[in-house]
DNA sequence: CCACTACTGCGACAAATGGTGCGTTAAGAT
DNA sequence: ATCTTAACGCACCATTTGTCGCAGTAGTGG
């Protein structure tokens, strides 16, 4: 027999986006406790008992909300250079992370209260970084880097200080913090400092 | 009039350790929302309305707890040279961040839940890093790095990829992240990468 | 050693929150 | 159009959270 076959229909689509909705929103007001199956249900229009068996708790909500955040078209800069894809990545980062309100880094933070939300946040981690890779695909392309550079880790040393300062610091970036993380990792990485020995056979 | 006098005495002290104790024990082990004012109360063996009484909330503790970490005598490594030393340093966050229960790292993730655990999390990261720039100093001392490199930054871009990969990536780190994050750092402070421009007067 | 009082323990209480069975409504297929 | 079934709304209960007054205990200064 066929599982049984769901309704994606109109309604609870609906429901689904007003539900969302007020997730974000209250993330965003209340910042971090404040988000409750309880506060959520009222300002979405949606009864207590419905947003409880669809999501189950307050992970199930976070990591539908974080799904929902990987499901869109978002593409890394192309600048052309490494640098100045990098610099523009922090940028988009940095403004991010110090919106009004506060979204994003209420998100982050949220997902560390319960395991759903945790694998959510970490599929997403993993989406944004792997779509990342080809910025610095096109710069050994571009001669810029040393084959066999290892992207992830050049990738992450170049955000990481954006992150870092913004999210768990939480102190007041220096000026153009974007953009001087960016030319360290790119200086970094054009001496080599993210080679990555090849794989012991041929060349 | 004189404020009335505390009594800073045995038993205040053993109860704030009793209680202290049981936050770390709890969030050890039951991680994130674990961590109720019950749950410390019954587990440090004080009763309920002490524990609201002196600390008010999950925030009071948790700043408690965080201002007591700021109270003790580390130092950072010293190993003889600037590369050395922020391996070093990055291999006691990695083992502090990888410890089992994980207490770190969920202190880190629980200081999000309030203001006062919000500001007291700062006060510690501030005094951390501040304990560090010792380790700059002592580099542009043995002119390992230019002189007016940026301490701060160079900690900062050091160690944020230690945090970011366990704290917030949370994916099994490559071989030696403590390491490499070290050398890149070094790297790039050594071809001046956190230079700070001199104030525009002398020399 | 004694008096003073800050601090803790105790139990009862009000209020907010989390969670669930059951009848009703609306979506999707024939 | 109408039938089937998934999804919704309502009422209800259980648990947790936070507060208060009072009595007892133990530091602190004389």
């Amino acid at each position: 027999m066929p599982p049984p076959r769901r309704r994606p229909g109109g309604r609870t689509a609906r429901i689904r986006r007003q539900v969302l909705d007020a997730v974000l929103a209250e993330l965003g007001e209340r910042g971090y406790d404040g988000l409750t199956m309880d506060s959520v249900a009222a300002r979405s229009g949606v009864h207590r008992a419905t947003v409880y068996r669809r999501w189950g708790d307050v992970g199930g909500l976070l990591a539908d909300v974080l799904d929902a955040a990987g499901d869109d078209a978002w593409q890394p800069p192309d600048t052309g250079s490494l640098e100045g894809d990098l610099a523009a990545l922090n940028r988009e980062i940095h403004d991010a992370l110090t919106a009004q309100p506060p979204i994003v880094a209420a998100l982050i933070a949220a997902s560390f209260r319960s395991e759903q939300a945790d694998h959510a946040q970490r599929r997403l981690w993993e989406d944004r970084y792997a779509r990342c890779e080809v910025i610095v695909r096109r710069a050994v392309e571009r001669a810029e880097l040393p084959l066999g550079t290892d992207a992830r880790r050049l990738l992450i040393a170049a955000t990481a200080p954006v992150y870092h300062q913004l999210v768990l610091l939480r102190t007041p970036p220096g000026p153009d913090l974007p953009g001087q993380a960016a030319r360290t990792a790119a200086l970094a990485a054009s001496a080599g400092a993210f080679a990555v020995p090849p794989p012991a056979g041929d060349t």
